[in-house]
DNA sequence: ACCTGAACACCGTTCAAGT
DNA sequence: ACCTGAACACCGTTCAAGT
């Protein structure tokens, strides 16, 4: 993305960008803290259906999913970038929330028996992590049918069913 | 990194580099092909040692937690970039082999009972992926305290903790 | 208040020319 | 065979100037 090329793309000079932005880092952290928002709305409302705890689960996994497909650069901007993680304010806010309700849903499933029993967080930042490492591995294009790994779905399904596996539930 | 600095730091021309190697990338991928070769011996050192496979796997692991934080551009350069994922020849036999030697102690891992069944090669994916997706969150500085996550080594173990509770050692 | 145009210091890359 | 210097088409950023 080139500053001269959203000045263009509005119409505008190559840098009017600059009376609406300090920089085209600045922008960008705009850009983030919108998107940001967008998708703790979505989470919540994920967290918040009638669905059964490991349903909202699957739902949550596969909102990561198709971010991180229908917009690569988006979710890179999100999840892979020193500078937006460097921000604090509205998109830190933002940011923090969307992962406070996938921590709730993990929590949720705890509580239900379909994922073993360790401190909320800590199982949430670990299932997190494997996704956006999944989901990494695919933009990137490492995603090799020889590695036995060729699907971002499978991958987390199989995680997800070794983790459950060993637990009873106890509704 | 640009080509401007590696010809000076060469005591040469900012364009020196142009002598031997096609483009900025194509050095790139020459840096990829042999740290990829480094790793893939280290990771041979590794399965071939008598450790235990937990302690092969720990090793492993810490492997590549010690090159994410000793050489954070290099680690992206050969687990975070299209170009080098898209390459072949020497730096994707050596890359294949990486990952190969780690598959191997994923299995020495299901066999001795301390990971579950599972076709080897998925959840050696899946593992390496969780550490993969942990490593980038620290390296873009994502690892807060507030989300209960803020080490990767202990994030891996409470995985590996994790999956292999409910095994039973089979020896 | 908002925008433009020229300018600056960088890039990667190309190419003619040197030894 | 290997290197240099000038040049080209890009960047982000700054700044004086316009309305």
């Amino acid at each position: 993305m080139t500053l001269r090329a959203v000045g263009l793309a509005a119409g505008l000079s190559h840098n009017a960008p600059y009376k609406h932005f300090d920089s085209r880092n600045a922008l960008l952290a705009g850009v983030a803290a919108v998107s940001f928002k967008e998708l703790a709305k979505a989470a919540n409302a994920i967290r918040t259906s009638s669905a059964p705890p490991a349903g909202k689960m699957s739902q949550a996994i596969g909102l990561f999913i198709d971010y991180s497909r229908q917009k690569p650069a988006r979710y890179r901007l999100l999840f892979n970038n020193p500078d937006t993680a460097a921000a604090g304010g509205d998109l830190k806010a933002s940011a923090l929330e969307t992962f406070e309700q996938f921590r709730s849903i993990v929590q949720e499933c705890q509580e239900a028996g379909v994922l073993p029993d360790a401190p909320s967080q800590a199982l949430a930042s670990l299932i997190f992590a494997s996704a956006h490492g999944l989901l990494a591995m695919e933009g990137n294009g490492q995603m090799h049918p020889e590695k036995g790994l060729s699907n971002v779905a499978d991958s987390m399904e199989l995680l997800l069913g070794l983790l459950g596996s060993g637990q009873h539930s106890r509704k």
